[in-house]
RNA sequence: GCCCCCAUGGUGUAGCGGUCAGCACGCAUGCCUUUCACGCAUGUAGCACGGGUUCGAUUCCCGUUGGGGGUACCA
């Protein structure tokens, strides 16, 4: 590589995603690695995937593997690692020596006590101060003087002073480092340019800006993103329905469509548009357009946009993710005649199982539609299918059409008996379609078992 | 407690000193119609409150209230 290719790509965007595995990817952490993996392919940068595992207890490949699959679901690829943290501990080690040596850090044991035991005296806006000792925890020397500024491409500059910033732990007793001290180091090393993760974090910046400022580096630019809440506008859990991105994948919706709706949640762009395709997402997204309020996570509009989505679909292309979503095979028939009618994946099988599976036993709807007229309306349409030649929807219709109107009957009064006899419910795809696909000798013996149930 | 962030209909947002405050979801009604949906049409509902600044504030400043985050030898 020459000097002049190396000089641009120190140039290019460098961003990050690094969720702790604490469990399944929530869909907080979803929208982290989108936004971040939408700058990094905007800007044609570096997407780097680095695991926050310090957490011994947490961190279980069972918990990294779920990320990682949540991710490949999300379809949101990465450019570098997974980068386990905890394999970086020897580079952590090497620059807490050097913080030690240069005085920038201090042992403590200080306790909790100690800490309020301090407060108490010089009041609590007072960040505490511990004094060094020959063993114990690391803590980071804060000024007393002055403040750290954190510019953020969506807040503006936040201002901490120093005074009220406590000394932070920056590694345990045993040597092991903390997050706030990992965290600016390996951003640092991986020469990641914009660090883009929620606001969560906002508060504990200055700290990690003090470990650079320490280190004599340089620091990368923020983007703090608003939090994700419930529609109780309480934090997100799992009472709140599909609150993590397997879950989502569970219930249904395609990963497009979770990709659409997560940008515009806490996103906006100038034109009001609200069904945006990834690559125009790639092109329109813009991180000095994120929102600053919290956003809630309403799973009505994902319905909505994922039944958008999936009618944009062919029918080969929503056979296969139904196929691969149920388990079975042999749907496209049932699939074109469905399209319509469905908002997520979910929602098929309650819908045109019964094709396959046979009749549901719904006895309100036997009740309702299979007593003596609709056994009669029933019993005419069977003989009028009996004649029907070839047995298709463009056949079946005006042969049964012609029996509403021999009976002098209302359109549902015939078509209702017809289809609790087919699905055994009052909700099917179109009854003639329905027909259609079932075929004549599947249609007429449901019809006999349902005129001698 | 202390530090910090945030505030447009029920929800997500547009707006960046002068607009009938726009769009989408939801909800309601109508049309379509064999069920359920889809689609189409119409309607419903909002600038948290109080002070300023200004000829004029949803928009700028301050305060209050209300949410949220941080304050761990968690991440």
């Amino acid at each position: 590589m020459g000097a002049d290719q190396h000089l641009v790509v120190s140039w290019l965007m460098r961003v990050r995603f690094a969720p702790s595995p604490t469990g399944a990817l929530h869909i907080g952490g979803a929208r982290t690695a989108l936004y971040n993996w939408l700058l990094a392919r905007h800007a044609g940068g570096t997407l780097v995937l680095r695991i926050e595992d310090t957490d011994r207890e947490r961190s279980t490949p069972e918990n990294v593997e779920q990320i990682i699959d949540a991710l490949r679901w999300l379809e949101l690829d990465w450019d570098e690692g997974p980068i386990s943290q905890v394999s970086r501990s020897d580079r952590h080690q090497d620059v807490l020596a050097r913080l030690l040596e240069e005085g920038h850090a201090y042992r403590s044991n200080a306790t909790a006590q100690d800490v309020q035991a301090f407060k108490d005296e010089h009041g609590a806006e007072r960040g505490f101060r511990g004094v060094a000792e020959d063993e114990g925890a690391v803590r980071l020397r804060v000024p007393d003087e002055g403040e750290t500024v954190v510019h953020d491409l969506i807040r503006g500059d936040t201002t901490f002073a120093h005074r009220h910033i406590d000394d932070p732990v920056i590694a345990r007793a045993d040597g092991s480092v903390l997050y706030n001290f990992a965290v600016a180091i390996d951003d640092l090393d991986a020469g990641i340019t914009h660090v883009v993760r929620g606001e969560d974090h906002l508060s504990n910046t200055p700290k990690q800006l003090l470990v650079l400022e320490a280190l004599g580096a340089s620091q990368p630019v923020y983007a703090h993103l608003p939090l994700l809440h419930g529609p109780d506008g309480k934090k997100l859990s799992k009472r709140h329905g599909a609150a993590s991105v397997q879950e989502l994948r569970a219930a249904g919706y395609l990963p497009e469509a979770v990709r659409n709706y997560l940008a515009l949640l806490g996103w906006g762009d100038a034109d009001d548009e609200t069904i945006i395709s990834t690559p125009e997402l790639i092109q329109r997204f813009r991180i000095e357009r994120v929102a600053r309020n919290p956003a809630r996570f309403d799973e009505q509009k994902l319905r909505w946009l994922n039944g958008r989505y999936m009618r944009e679909l062919d029918t080969d292309e929503l056979t296969r993710r139904l196929e691969a979503y149920t388990g079975r095979e042999g749907l496209r028939d049932a699939v074109a005649i469905s399209e319509e009618k469905v908002q997520t994946l979910a929602d098929f099988w309650p819908l045109a199982g019964f094709i396959f599976d046979g009749p549901a036993d719904d006895p309100a709807a036997r009740e309702k539609w299979l007593g003596e007229e609709g056994r009669a309306a029933l019993a005419d349409v069977r003989a009028a299918l009996a004649e029907v030649e070839p047995f298709t929807v463009e056949q079946v219709e005006p042969a049964l059409r012609a029996v509403v109107e021999a009976r002098g009957a209302k359109p549902r009064e015939v078509f209702q008996p017809v289809r609790v006899a087919l699905a055994g419910t009052t909700v099917s795809p179109g009854i003639f379609e329905t027909l259609a696909v079932l075929g004549r000798d599947a249609s007429l013996e449901r019809i006999d078992r349902a005129l001698a149930a």
